[in-house]
DNA sequence: AAGTGGTCTAGACCACCGC
DNA sequence: CGGTGGTCTAGACCACTTC
């Protein structure tokens, strides 16, 4: 196979790659060559062939049934499986400009809840930034942050753009965010902020993110505007 | 170690327990042995000591780094990753008691959206079901819920019990779903079947499921009363 | 340099499916 | 029965962190 130029990537990638392009070619439930085959044909191991086919499984790309072979799967769904994106990356996904406008943006003490949720004591400094988020030019959604004391010098900080962007500059990898997803009735405040009705349908995402080692690194409170926002999310039983 | 006894589970998984029970006796951040370490300790190769920790590592309780070791993850969330549950599922995990109330129940032509979702042709006969769901008693949410016909006689399903349930019965085991959550506002119907206000703030849940072979199986929209559920998530940037 | 996790190999046996 | 995926082993080398 062609993968000697790259060195890069582990094999079991390109393995993955190559028997994507496989199936691609082929129609949905018709089977794949076997793993045996796959690892003579691509000259590898036969754990690197399960694996690459491993992560396909988890992309819902084919599907495998004991004793019998693997499988292209019905390409319904598909894509988009679910990616932990800011929103940044989220209006991009959707074809639409983000941009934002800085509401306000300080270091405060955290209130109770905040703390809670971040791990620290009441009172300790976070850094809290309010923005209105545009899409395309109109009110998309409010949204509230609150960043812990890691280490980071909240004062370098550019409020205006991708918070998650610039975590990840600065190693802060978010691994993992915890969401309550509910429906509330917009107040006047939110209502004008986001040219919107009173008592408009919104959905309140409550969100706290978590490195790697479980640690929380941000706190959002986002209000996004119901008539323009949804949610979508693939959910699958295995990988969690 | 103690793992002769049970032949049925796979020894990956014996492992992960042995791995999380001593994980449970040290704190956060606390290194546990190295990989060979307790491939000796356990008794088996490396590889499934790998096997097993990956799985941990999934769940979120250790962390990796590359050339360092294993932690124990700080337990902040955790738990609840999230499960693709149904309604009946989903109550008694609140601790609350789901009861139903079967508001119409026939088989009808597909229409042109719900043809689409489920990937066949409109006018396809479908099992059409619209039930109210309650919790403790009182109103929760108002479901629709389709069926392809995938060989199911309509007519053996029992529409006051969970649809999740009966369709793992008859092999039908629901791999992945894609729902689509939006806020709206309640009109007259919905308000007075939920015992709410005309306008008050609801959760629009639109969900297609899918068998491993991405099979459309289920068609599902409900509508959730705002001040009594939130839809809680956990995501995770690997295992997608 | 020593120790860690990350990748990969070659081979084995088991459990399941279909003929 | 032969072929398939599912599990497991023993060993190797690489990449990275720590000292």
């Amino acid at each position: 196979m062609s993968m000697d130029t790259d060195t890069s990537r582990p094999k079991y990638e390109l393995v993955a790659d190559a028997i994507d392009r496989r199936a691609g070619e082929l129609n949905p439930h018709d089977a794949l060559p076997s793993e045996r085959e796959l690892m003579q044909q691509l000259n590898v191991s036969r754990m690197t062939v399960r694996r690459a086919i491993e992560q396909l499984v988890r992309r819902g790309l084919v599907y495998q049934v004991h004793g019998s072979g693997t499988f292209v799967a019905d390409p319904a769904v598909v894509t988009k499986t679910l990616h932990l994106t800011s929103f940044t990356e989220d209006m991009v996904q959707r074809g639409l400009t983000p941009t934002t406008t800085v509401l306000s943006s300080a270091t405060t003490q955290a209130t109770a809840e905040v703390a809670r949720r971040l791990g620290i004591q009441p009172g300790d400094e976070v850094f809290c930034l309010e923005r209105l988020r545009l899409a395309d030019g109109s009110p998309m959604a409010l949204e509230r942050v609150h960043l812990p004391p890691l280490g980071i010098d909240f004062a370098t900080i550019d409020p205006a753009t991708s918070l998650y962007a610039q975590m990840e500059a600065r190693g802060w990898t978010v691994e993992r965010a915890a969401q309550t997803i509910e429906a509330v009735n917009l107040d006047h405040t939110q209502a004008r902020a986001l040219d919107q009705a009173v008592g408009a349908a919104a959905l309140r995402v409550t969100r706290v993110s978590f490195n790697d080692a479980g640690q929380p690194v941000e706190h959002a409170m986002t209000i996004y505007r119901g008539d323009r926002y949804g949610y979508d999310l693939v959910i699958s039983r295995h990988a969690g």
